[in-house]
DNA sequence: TATGCGATGTAATGTTGTAACGTCTAGCGA
DNA sequence: TCGCTAGACGTTACAACATTACATCGCATA
């Protein structure tokens, strides 16, 4: 089996590398951007968007709307900072922002906890059958429901 | 690349496939149940459960709510009558009830069309890939996102 | 007939996501 | 300096998706 490897931030060393990334991308690493990114990052469980703008509401005394927060979030997904688990309706920090590939995630149904995984060669065989049935501008979306480890 | 092949079955066949399928569950196949999966039947895009109220709506006259329907659509896909899209908040009439294995779907973000590919190799690979990482009862949710032939 | 059970109805509410438009500010050329 | 522009963010409203709790109906059968 095929693996990817690669260095995985976290803390702020995360956040430093998602400020990068999101720079290089031509995008502004704004205040509201940073508390946002900072807020999904503590999460271990993909964090909704309402999750997410309760938080940093709290953080910036003040009220921050979902739409505030969705129109960031979609910018971190399509940066890649951030990765949105269709599953769950819900998102997660992308620990190594910058690395371009494909992740497979694993959620349990129990805790909710996401971890991911990585194999090149199995998603690169999603994207050839996709190809190969006539898609273009493929974007895989591989997660897995179950029972994790620790809640079996 | 192995590939799963089997009868795929449309129309009046489809819905006597289905029948049997849930009366093999153990399961009733009333008149709304009939007219869900019919309605279902007739998409060829994945099918929201709004969608499907509003047109069983129709057909009996009578309003059915989302509620009932969700309820219904929940029993298809624990039986296998049906999937759930994830990437989409919507369904499918499975057109092999009664065959199990793991679907993968191909859905077209420009026309919304939706295409499944069976391939067991891949989709044992997602399971054991899960299952290496101490998952169980795992439930594969593989679907790629893209532009299909047509739209292409 | 009474009773229990599965299926469906009804109402209310919770959660997720988007649209439209207003305001603020930094940058920049006249 | 003035005024323009563009991007970021605010505000409100609403649309779409999903669930909960409880009521009712009809059928099988004790």
């Amino acid at each position: 089996m095929a693996v990817h490897h690669h260095h995985e931030h976290a803390g702020a060393s995360l956040a430093q590398a998602a400020e990068s990334a999101l720079v290089e991308a031509g995008e502004q690493w704004t205040d509201m951007r940073a508390d946002i990114f900072a807020v999904l990052a503590t999460f271990e469980k993909p964090a909704s968007a309402y999750d997410i703008a309760d938080l940093v509401s709290q953080k910036r005394g003040k009220r921050v709307a979902p739409n505030s927060v969705y129109r960031i979030l979609d910018l971190f997904v399509t940066t890649n900072l951030a990765r949105r688990v269709e599953s769950a309706n819900a998102y997660l920090a992308n620990s190594h922002p910058g690395c371009l590939h494909d992740c497979i995630f694993l959620i349990c149904d129990s805790c909710g906890t996401a971890t991911h995984i990585d194999d090149d060669t199995l998603t690169m065989n999603v994207r050839a059958a996709a190809e190969h049935a006539g898609f273009a501008e493929v974007r895989p979306v591989i997660e897995v429901r179950g029972k994790c480890a620790d809640c079996g």
